[in-house]
DNA sequence: TGATTTATGTTATAACATAACTAATTTATT
DNA sequence: AATAAATTAGTTATGTTATAACATAAATCA
């Protein structure tokens, strides 16, 4: 089974102990993401699924398969590119923390990462201090990557 | 002299230092965002404009003004709200930190604020351990104010 | 003054997103 | 199995944000 199969095997049964279902439209856009090495637009999951599988998705359906990914935590949304990446964590069965991002601003590649506990609770105090407070940990860093740093 | 008379005069002199013009247009724009408790996006800004001063701004030209008034570091832009606002501290003269936002996600308040040295340092750090360089410091946070948080 | 740079106007279009309604499919119930 | 209910997907229209490309006007400088 390949590394793809077993991912949506995977996922597929996520959803179907939440309730839902990982529709075969859902798999082809969640495929899509995690075959790709970087952030995707909705626009670019609707020519993808169209030229890979030969089918006519609206660019409607896909942002709201989309929704249903992010609902079920297959998925992230990164606002500050307007794209979408699939979980790296997709596979793992413990609750998994908020994902912060690292967006390549020359290459566009998108990496995952955690900052620790103490420094998100470290910002968290400074937020509750200005009286707000933090709805999402999620965090988009605009970065260049090593390979483009270098160039 | 009204505060916004002495901003205005304050950020002329400093675009006049740089060898910029802060333009009638361009005056008005910055007038905008400076009259504004919130962050406003560029085509609501043409509004604004077009009734306030009964003139007919496109929608291009105010991209082109928030562009340069950002330029002048007297604007920031909020990726993730996809709106503007002025620096609040506009009138410093010393160079001013790279701020970080507060965006409240019900009433669309914007706090301006500054995360501690030391907590910035932590970010950029582990940043840097992925192989990722920050460009810029500028981070945005989704989040209630006290207010919103409350009803 | 004439040349050059800077700013603005104008039009067109790209890119991202949502609303509202319809049709098809799946699931549950009898 | 037949039907009702719920879910999913299709479709059209429209709203919102942003940029490209080229023309014109205004300010600055030589």
């Amino acid at each position: 089974m390949t590394r793809l199969q077993h991912i949506l095997n995977h996922a597929e049964q996520q959803c179907l102990d939440n309730g839902s279902r990982l529709t075969e439209k859902r798999k082809k856009v969640l495929s899509g993401l995690l075959q790709s090495d970087r952030a995707l637009s909705a626009y670019e999951l609707v020519d993808y699924c169209n030229e890979t599988y030969n089918e006519s998705f609206a660019a409607m359906s896909v942002y709201r398969i989309l929704e249903f990914l992010e609902q079920e935590q297959l998925v992230h949304k990164l606002n500050l590119a307007n794209r979408y990446v699939a979980c790296v964590h997709i596979t793992c069965d413990h609750q998994h923390e908020v994902p912060q991002f690292l967006i390549c601003t020359s290459c566009q590649s998108v990496k995952e990462f955690s900052i620790s506990r103490s420094t998100m609770g470290s910002i968290k105090r400074q937020v509750e201090r200005a009286n707000y407070h933090l709805i999402s940990e999620q965090i988009e860093l605009n970065c260049l990557c090593d390979n483009c740093a270098a160039a």
